[in-house]
DNA sequence: ATGGCCGGCGCC
DNA sequence: AAAGGGCGCCGGCCAT
């Protein structure tokens, strides 16, 4: 079996066993499976997929109708790598498949190939994630005869979690197509779909048209919509996008499967000189369309079920340029984020649950040839580029609602919070349409006085170390000389306070500063220049005080001042983007949102505005809608995480304790650790007895306890010992939630969601993986705490969004109004007038009474407090 | 120029 | 040996 080849580097290692390990099974099978790197197991016996890993993965098969006797089975790179030299893994992986794997696949010539893993996957497609790519299909094309490309995980990724079973079944998914492929019977997008008229896409150019679908769809009852738009951000258009245009291109809808219409908008086909804007249709029309669909999208007498993929966004699109508030039903990309997907995208989803896979190709083709700036900016794609493409989208989403409801995707367990995320969809559809009101004035005169101080406090700190400073200048200047004895153009040629490689020449290597081995890079091992490593360096050094000193003032400016102004819109709004679920973001690709349940945002973050001490000055610069008439509200739900601890643990004491009058429960837990009444605490006992709550739910150990409350690790460890002594049903109840994710791999919450916990099943061997095995299960108690604390938020955000919705406001041209939401509080505009009813009600009738049994019959109450005044920063509570 | 990584830091 | 859950965003730095 010694097969010749000296391509490549592999073949001289030394103890190489097989050159050119060959393939295996069926060589006139049509399934071809091709995995990475061949294995030690293979080089032993000569032959690919060798090992317990590929023997799982023929169950995998099997489970999916595919008999493995019927494969043939290859490796991407023919010889085993010994050794971890990542210059050879390169050039062999550059040489190898070219050889030798194309040729195996010309010889075979498979009708499908299964990329197993991203290597095989890469050396067969050229792109690189199998995570966001899986279940898609690529063409391979040989001489004479083409194959499609199936990308999957790889065994080994799978079998190291043997019992994640969402892997498996997500796999299973793809190979399900395998043999419909074969058949024939599999679909996927050709252009020749339409010209044969199995996919009827039309274009809606007469108001008799667009008459004829909405009818069509209060006939169906289900109404998919999507729009194109001029780039991401309906807010900061003119910023974003080059020359005239209107930023509404078009709006996509489908009733039917495999039906689907197009109302252009606006569009550079249509731009002439006296219409700049492209708009398709006269203002008069436009005006005839827009109240034809809006019956139709706000759906007042719930007529249609209106889905949607990601429809946040398209709903602000709409709402902003066509002044139609659409009631979302049913949204495709919140809904599969309960699968456990990993990306969300419409276009990946329409490969795994339609038959209309890669209908985006043509328009991903054009996008190449576009100069960067126009590149997604849809005005400027012609018609015949975007109208397949667009009608695409809406029947896309159509086809994947039906197979969700078919599939059950929302069921009995996430049904719940599922209507709850719909309703917060269209709640923060208004939010963010409407942005929240910054005080213009004071933003201008903020950032002076923080420039003005970040100055003083540079000058200050380059006054206290002047020699070393200018020492350590020097030093620089001649690192960022380039060969000619010029400073390189990418190189500083001095000081920056805002380097901390600097700071840390400075501190540790010039000014001789002590090292706390704690505070340490974990991947550098280099000295930390952070606030925890400085804080010790204080006493003896004031110019860490400065240094801190300075970063304060310049995160208030650089983080938060500096950012506002490219967001204000021309009314003084701030529109942020909050995200209800985690996904991919479809035009960066990032994975954004919380995994937990909570939200998150962005373009600003709205959740992380500066609060304590003189950053307050930040949130001052948020004001109510409307000066003097209007309070900005502040409804926080107290201890709230605690509180959903005691429900899960049902510990006597801290439950009777939350039902009690006052709620001071970090006061009540000092007093019941140091043996003394609660008036008793100090203020250092009730702050210790915090800090522990917290670690409690973060899973923080003695030595981080120890840290953050300056006690000893042994005061620490005593601490939590006695807490937990006070608190056995918590202690239990952690207990429990390790013991549940170590056998299931995941942990549910009280609302119904699931939080997939692979590494909490691992029995570690080594440090790596005893950190990750301890991380998950870390988690396994916050997830559930803070998903469950989160959804309380969340429902209470719906149910005042519809309270207000129907609230008959003292003056309805300045009504009261929800503003955001920070994890556990809500803010809100308030009219001063109606303050006395709505108050109240929101924290009596909605926070406090959430109205779902599941939560009530676990016997612990929910506080809110509630804080107002002229601003976000200026804030008084409200007593009742 | 642009993108990814990292240290650092703001919030709950 | 390492040991805090969940985010987004900034500037510096280095690779492309």
């Amino acid at each position: 079996m010694a097969l010749k080849c000296e391509a490549c580097s592999l073949c001289r290692q030394p103890n190489i066993g097989t050159v050119r390990i060959s393939g295996t099974g069926n060589s006139t099978s049509p399934i071809m499976v091709v995995l990475g790197r061949s294995t030690r197991e293979d080089d032993r016996s000569g032959r690919a997929f060798q090992g317990t890993a590929n023997q799982f993965f023929k169950n995998i098969l099997k489970s999916a109708a595919i008999n493995p006797d019927n494969c043939y089975f290859t490796n991407t790179v023919k010889c085993v790598q010994f050794g971890e030299d990542k210059e050879i893994a390169k050039e062999s992986f550059q040489v190898c498949p070219n050889i030798w794997l194309k040729k195996e696949i010309d010889l075979i010539k498979p009708k499908v190939i299964l990329a197993l893993g991203n290597d095989a996957y890469e050396a067969l497609t050229g792109n690189q994630s199998v995570i966001k790519d899986r279940g898609s299909l690529h063409v391979y094309s040989g001489d004479g005869y083409s194959s499609y490309v199936l990308p999957t995980y790889s065994p080994y990724y799978m079998a190291q979690a043997p019992n994640n079973s969402h892997l498996v079944s997500q796999c299973v998914t793809d190979l399900r197509k395998v043999n419909s492929i074969i058949t024939g019977k599999f679909g996927f997008w050709s252009d020749d779909l339409l010209d044969n008229g199995t996919l009827d896409y039309s274009v809606i150019d007469s108001l008799t048209k667009l008459q004829e679908v909405v009818q069509k769809a209060y006939k169906s009852g289900v109404l998919a919509c999507d729009i194109e738009a001029r780039k991401a951000d309906p807010y900061r258009v003119d910023s974003t996008c080059v020359g005239p245009g209107y930023p509404l291109v078009s709006i996509q809808f489908a009733t039917n499967e495999a039906e689907a219409f197009f109302l252009p908008w606006a569009n550079v086909d249509f731009q002439t000189e006296d219409n700049p804007e492209g708009f398709a249709f006269s203002e008069e029309d436009r005006k005839l369309f827009i109240e034809e669909l809006r019956p139709l999208l706000e759906d007042p007498d719930d007529r249609v079920t209106l889905i949607g993929h990601n429809f946040k966004f398209d709903a602000k699109w709409i709402n902003k340029y066509l002044g139609i508030k659409c009631k979302l039903d049913y949204d495709t990309m919140l809904a599969s984020s309960f699968m456990g997907e990993a990306s969300n995208r419409l276009k990946k989803l329409a490969w795994s649950y339609t038959s209309i896979g890669g209908y985006e190709d043509a328009q991903d083709e054009y996008t190449k040839g576009l100069p960067g700036p126009d590149q997604w900016d849809m005005f400027k794609y012609p018609l015949s580029v975007i109208i397949p493409y667009g009608c695409a989208d809406a029947d896309a989403t159509l086809r994947i609602y039906h197979r969700f409801v078919a599939d059950g995707v929302v069921n009995k367990r996430n049904a719940f919070v599922f209507e709850s995320i719909i309703t917060a969809s269209n709640a923060f559809t208004d939010i963010e349409n409407e942005g929240i009101h910054v005080d213009r004035p004071y933003l201008s005169q903020l950032d002076m006085d923080l420039e003005l101080e970040m100055r003083k406090f540079e000058e200050e700190f380059r006054m206290m170390a002047h020699a070393e400073i200018e020492e350590l200048n020097a030093e620089i200047y001649k690192e960022s000389l380039g060969k000619k004895g010029l400073p390189l153009k990418h190189k500083n040629t001095g000081f920056i306070i805002s380097s901390n490689d600097h700071i840390s020449r400075l501190f540790y290597d010039k000014m001789k500063m002590p090292i706390d081995d704690k505070h340490r890079s974990k991947k550098t091992k280099d000295a930390s220049t952070g606030a925890k490593a400085l804080q010790l360096l204080v006493p003896n050094y004031p110019i860490a005080r400065k240094l801190l000193d300075w970063r304060k003032v310049s995160k208030q400016k650089s983080g938060f001042v500096d950012a506002y102004p490219e967001f204000l819109d021309s009314n003084d709004r701030i529109h942020p983007d909050f995200k209800l679920v985690k996904y991919e973001d479809s035009d960066s690709g990032d994975l954004t949102g919380a995994i937990t349940g909570r939200l998150s945002c962005s373009d600003p973050n709205l959740q992380n505005v500066p609060a304590r001490g003189e950053g307050v000055r930040v949130k001052r610069l948020f004001i109510p809608d409307y000066k003097d008439e209007h309070l900005l509200v502040d409804f926080d739900f107290a201890g709230v995480e605690l509180r959903v601890a005691a429900m899960y643990c049902q510990d006597p004491k801290m439950i009777a304790y939350f039902n009690g009058d006052q709620a001071d429960f970090h006061a009540y837990a000092a007093s019941q650790i140091y043996g003394c009444s609660v008036d008793q605490v100090t203020k250092a006992q009730r702050t210790l007895a915090k800090t522990f709550n917290f670690c409690i739910l973060y899973g923080g150990s003695a030595a981080k306890v120890a840290e953050l409350t300056g006690v000893c690790v042994e005061e620490a460890e005593k601490f939590i010992e006695d807490y937990f002594k006070v608190f056995p049903g918590l202690a239990q109840w952690i207990k429990g939630q390790h013991r549940f994710a170590k056998q299931n791999g995941y942990v549910t919450s009280m609302f119904g969601r699931v939080r997939h916990l692979a590494d909490a099943m691992i029995v570690p061997k080594t440090r790596e993986e005893n950190n990750r095995h301890e991380a998950a299960l870390r988690r396994a108690v916050n997830s559930p705490v803070q998903g469950d604390a989160s959804d309380l938020t969340l429902l209470s955000l719906g149910r005042i969004w519809k309270y207000l919705s129907s609230f008959p406001h003292s003056d309805p041209s300045k009504p009261s109004r929800l503003r955001g939401s920070v994890h556990d509080s809500i803010l809100l505009s308030v009219h001063v007038d109606d303050a006395g009813e709505i108050i109240p009600h929101i924290k009596f009738n909605i926070l406090e009474n959430p109205g779902v049994d599941f939560i009530t019959s676990k016997g612990v109450s929910l506080r809110a407090d509630v804080s107002a005044g002229p601003s976000w920063g200026d804030q008084t509570d409200i007593e009742f």
